[in-house]
DNA sequence: CGGACCTTTGACAGAGCTCAAAGTCTGTGG
DNA sequence: CCACAGACTTTGAGCTCTGTCAAAGGTCCG
């Protein structure tokens, strides 16, 4: 049966995430009896600031941008999350709206549960609940490293940053615009630009339309320099 | 005895807080058995950045100041933490070392539980988990709102904010130094003073040595200015 | 084919960081 | 009780990074 394929796509999801591992086949089961899936075409709105929380959301396939809007037209990137990664884990326990919005940017399909059905399998397991602080833990480090780096470095350093991040991530080859990476560093596309240039110069990426190659990972490596959590 | 009068006031620092309230007298009695003191004096260092978190630190007298250390000498200010407010909601979880470092601004006294023992009673709460993530979520989102006002927000601006979030938090005369306020705008000392000499000049302050008096309370609050979480 | 989006580059201006020097306050220790 | 070191405040001058505005060409999609 196809329902049943599909069931058992939805439990492989589950398992390797926030410590599902420890749980029995029946129990992922019932979570993932309960949950359901939902399609976005790349540029879809997923969920905007200031919309209640209704859905526990899991990416199954494709990319999501999670991002904030500032008063003046200006947006920052906090997550880009893919495959088997969660979009809103606070969300779920407050059910409260939150200053963050996502956006596929891939074609991308999403697997939803209700706050109830989620919580109410988390709560059993404690070292779900110990995970889930944990990512907090690492988003809240993250952004305000990103608040230092807005203070005491320069949109160049800060763009290796963002490369060396997304290359541990996704690889070499980096399927993002000029906007996407200022997003990423808090700066302009103009900026991002002329950086990209540079770096093209000096030999270290190598660059199309809507896609950066990273050619000497080792380079960035060797900077020493700390990843932000994305 | 002092030691039942010590005891009733942990109890009374914790009803409060995190959703205590609705637990029994006799199991906040119980947590508060296994808890200890400990007092700082003005400047003291709690914690520092990259110890291992052993206990779960919440603040009963006095005024802390949590803050983040940048490469080059920078520092902001993440958390300012009064009477029974929690300096480390993530460590006791995970135990591991975060990029935060607490010192007393104030002579302060701090109460102290085991991870292992706040956790036990956290969670038999799920009231308690919830207020934890409903907390993470704030700091999360107020972080991202720093980071964008770094990018659109200008220094004066910035630093009405933290006026406007202080007063809420601590009332029209603020304690502090111009380098305390740099340190939660996210600037330096020199354009902090700068911008207070002109503040001053607006009549919006009055200030002497170590402190600030907000003089027109109303004009803030009619900025719609939305406030940091400290 | 046309419009939308992305990239590229130039010129310019200004916010604010840095460095510097001097004055003021405070509390600690002799 | 006084002196002095350290911390805080104040203000100036200069410089530079980078955001803003602008113009043009390339690419993709409907």
């Amino acid at each position: 049966m196809d329902n049943i394929k599909r069931l058992d796509q939805r439990i492989e999801l589950l398992r390797p995430i926030l410590g599902f591992e420890g749980v029995t086949f029946q129990q992922l089961r019932e979570i993932a009896d309960c949950s359901f899936e939902k399609s976005y075409s790349k540029g879809e709105l997923i969920f905007d600031q200031g919309e209640k929380c209704e859905f526990f959301y899991i990416v199954m396939k494709g990319l999501v941008k999670v991002s904030i809007y500032g008063s003046s037209g200006n947006k920052i990137t906090y997550l880009l999350a893919g495959t088997g990664e969660p979009l809103n884990l606070v969300g779920p326990f407050t059910g409260n709206p939150r200053y963050l919005s996502a956006e596929s940017i891939e074609n991308t399909s999403i697997l939803l549960l209700r706050n109830e059905d989620f919580l109410a399998y988390t709560y059993r397991h404690p070292v779900v609940i110990k995970n889930i602080m944990s990512i907090l833990g690492y988003a809240i480090d993250s952004a305000n490293d990103k608040i230092l780096d807005m203070i005491e470095k320069r949109v160049e350093q800060r763009l290796i940053k963002v490369l060396h991040t997304l290359q541990k991530k996704f690889g070499q080859r980096l399927k993002f615009t000029s906007r996407d990476f200022a997003e990423l560093a808090g700066t302009t596309t103009e900026s991002t630009l002329r950086a990209m240039a540079q770096f093209r110069k000096r030999g270290m990426i190598k660059s199309n339309r809507g896609e950066i190659i990273i050619l000497d990972p080792g380079f960035m490596e060797n900077q020493g320099f700390e990843v932000y959590w994305v």
